[in-house]
DNA sequence: TGTACATCAGTGAACGCGCGTTCACTGATGTAC
DNA sequence: TGTACATCAGTGAACGCGCGTTCACTGATGTAC
């Protein structure tokens, strides 16, 4: 149940458990650097001042400043997608769409109520920063993943056109061909091809808000908008007009 | 036809045209750290350096870095509505639809080949920097406002379901529909809905692969698949499937 | 055309700041006998 | 149960760096007479 870095299987004694103490405020002041003032701005220093640490000893928990950038990043993936889970399993019953759209919702609820760290995930890359693709893909995929599931099941129910409303260029099918059996997915290129669209919509308009791309009072429910545009996303995927599942 | 500061119009002396030129490299200078390190990067200090001036002397041109960005800001984005508007313009003949299509393929392109003014522009706002609405906003909205143009014409000559897939929300109603008056434009609500669904996946799109979110080497045509993702919501502003225009 | 003065570009030094990272160290906790 | 040694957390000083911004200054360009 604890992790006291060997396998050994003996009860943490008091160092350990004082260690595990400060690695999670180590992170737990990292998350809110990161959403104070972004990540850009992410220190070391001012963490361990924080925490009433001299700076070097921080160094004892993370091996630098993008160790600590790595762990808020994976932390912020896994926060994200448990609470896109959370939300799909809350709904067990409804139909895959409307988990699609609770799905939606619960990353652009995440997304507003932690907008620095939306950023880091789905904004402009750190300079200097680059994520180690071994560490981040898992935890940062879970989101998609999670909302191919949901179009398969679908596919399976036998809801969604197999046939987009745009045609799909050769070279455009040939990489999606191979993107589905990479993700071990049985399903159409072009019902793919749409799920992306899907993504780019859910991206995109969470962006444009966050982001501050709408005037400051251009829209008083972005909310609502960020759903219709969800929710016509999905129906391009059905090929059936028709109101949204609750 | 030149600018001297003032309201006279004597032709500009010698100060003046070195002052226009070296004002001219400090932009050229600043555009290029943007490209290469990232806006949060930007310096007063390095740019200097690279012109081969001492910091101070920056300060007679810009009145801080915070100024200089600013520059940038609407530089940048007058490029890329430049861009767009060059594309929409080459292809006069074409119907709006195409025209749509032309636009995101230009900014996609512009958005490829200066990813980190991209960033800039619709990626995570710079920290500590917040950009005076007053002189961004116009040349920001300029790509939008074409779209919607564009889609205008497709109202006009008929093109356009007036009813999209998805019902929309009285309260989604009422923000869109004071939107188009603030825009001067005589749109239905449910018309100006799906166009935000439109700059959504384009946003979206190209976020998600200039900010690296597709893997290395998932997609070897991304251009491709952007494409159809553009189709597919212009069809949806349309209700009619089939190929999209050329 | 020539001279006296005003304007302005660029210099160089300085202020005060924060950063990441290394290193020799003290003192407390754990372990083996 | 007690002692000797090994491990490890945290300290404090230091290195070398870059930043934005201010300020008194020199020397060149422009302007008014």
């Amino acid at each position: 149940m604890w992790h006291d870095g060997g396998m050994s299987s003996r009860p943490p004694g008091v160092r350990q458990l004082r260690r595990d103490d400060v690695t999670a405020r180590i992170l737990a002041v990292g998350r809110a650097h990161l959403a104070e003032h972004g990540a850009a701005a992410l220190s070391l220093r001012s963490v361990a001042r924080d925490l009433g640490l001299v700076s070097s000893a921080v160094y004892r928990y993370v091996a630098g400043r993008d160790e600590l950038l790595t762990l808020l990043l994976v932390d912020a993936y896994t926060e994200l997608a448990d609470a896109v889970d959370a939300a799909t399993s809350a709904a067990a019953d409804d139909p895959w769409a409307a988990r699609v759209l609770h799905a939606a919702r619960a990353l652009r609820a995440w997304a507003v109520r932690e907008p620095a760290r939306y950023a880091l995930l789905y904004g402009s890359p750190v300079p200097g920063y680059s994520a180690p693709g071994e560490r981040t893909t898992g935890p940062g995929t879970r989101v998609v993943r999670r909302l191919l599931a949901l179009v398969a099941e679908g596919v399976a129910a036998g809801d969604i056109d197999a046939q987009g409303p745009a045609p799909l260029a050769p070279a455009a099918r040939a990489d999606l061909a191979r993107a589905t059996v990479e993700l071990g997915l049985d399903i159409d290129p072009t019902v793919l091809a749409r799920v992306t669209m899907l993504w780019a919509v859910i991206i995109g308009g969470v962006s444009l808000e966050v982001f501050g791309q709408y005037g400051r009072d251009t829209f008083s429910e972005p909310g609502l908008l960020f759903e219709h545009q969800v929710a016509t996303a999905v129906q391009v995927l059905t090929g059936r007009a028709g109101p949204p599942p609750a």
